[in-house]
DNA sequence: TATTGTTATACTCTATAACTATA
DNA sequence: TATAGTTATAGAGTATAACAATA
């Protein structure tokens, strides 16, 4: 079989799309800190991961224009979660990293969102469960691709 | 077991939580018609799944509030694509359904997701689509509850 | 001349508060 | 008195266009 079977993956990304855009809103209304955006918090957990990146690839990764990122770069800045130095090779560019307030507001995000995950698996069984964490590096792969 | 394993689920949901976001954003960049919001496309594919609702029903189902919809509901009546009607007990609500056009156009739609998803296809393997469609209803039913 | 990032501005979407009509 | 929907207004978040500095 050289070909993916497109017909069914159809009715399923349908499915998907609903259910992300939904869920999206409803994620936006459960941040763990009223004071930072989804995107903002995003951005947090790519310098989690990453380590440091320029704003342009930050823009890139979350799939923002480069002003919007300047912008949230801004905000993260002035509540002293990130930090920004010159980049050693470029003079055009920065660098962003984060800062350890950043990395303790996480750990505490992280307690919060405990709570809200405790309350989801009153609804869900475990075999739902299952299938969740099987898809959720697939999403992220969807996520950058 | 009579509890839950809370803390391999909570990596799952921080891994969810951040694709979806993501993957909201990118859904919205890749709507099927340039003139009609994510939200607005829901609340169709609500009305064709449920045939009609009222104003209040579809704003609780789609996490928005009462005036939101009200909007919402006005912007597709003014494109044609659903119709108002008085509610037949209750002469405070009203009865909002789609119309042909909006039908023929979710036909459309299909076609082009269909092309985002030949070009999603390249980059996931039978694998992967098949831990999608097994959590695509999963992620749907967190999205109701 | 191309690229990185910023500034200025406007738009889209949603929310809150106050109001009207009906139950 | 409570509920469904609307109107008016404000805010958050993002985009586009024009610009500055550097490659």
């Amino acid at each position: 079989m050289p070909d993916l079977n497109h017909g069914d993956d159809a009715a399923a990304v349908n499915s998907l799309r609903s259910a992300v855009m939904r869920l999206g809103r409803r994620l936006k209304h459960q941040r763990v800190d009223e004071s930072l955006s989804p995107t903002e918090m995003s951005v947090l957990g790519t310098l989690a991961r990453c380590g440091s990146a320029t704003p342009g690839e930050l823009a890139r990764k979350e799939h923002v224009q480069p002003p919007s990122m300047t912008r949230i770069v801004a905000l993260l800045e002035a509540k002293g979660l990130v930090r920004l130095e010159p980049h050693p090779d470029d003079r055009r560019q920065k660098v962003v990293s984060q800062t350890e307030q950043a990395e303790a507001m996480l750990e505490e995000s992280r307690r919060k969102r405990n709570a809200w995950l405790a309350a989801l698996a009153d609804g869900l069984d475990e075999d739902e469960w299952a299938k969740l964490r099987e898809a959720a590096p697939v999403l992220e792969k969807l996520a950058h691709m």
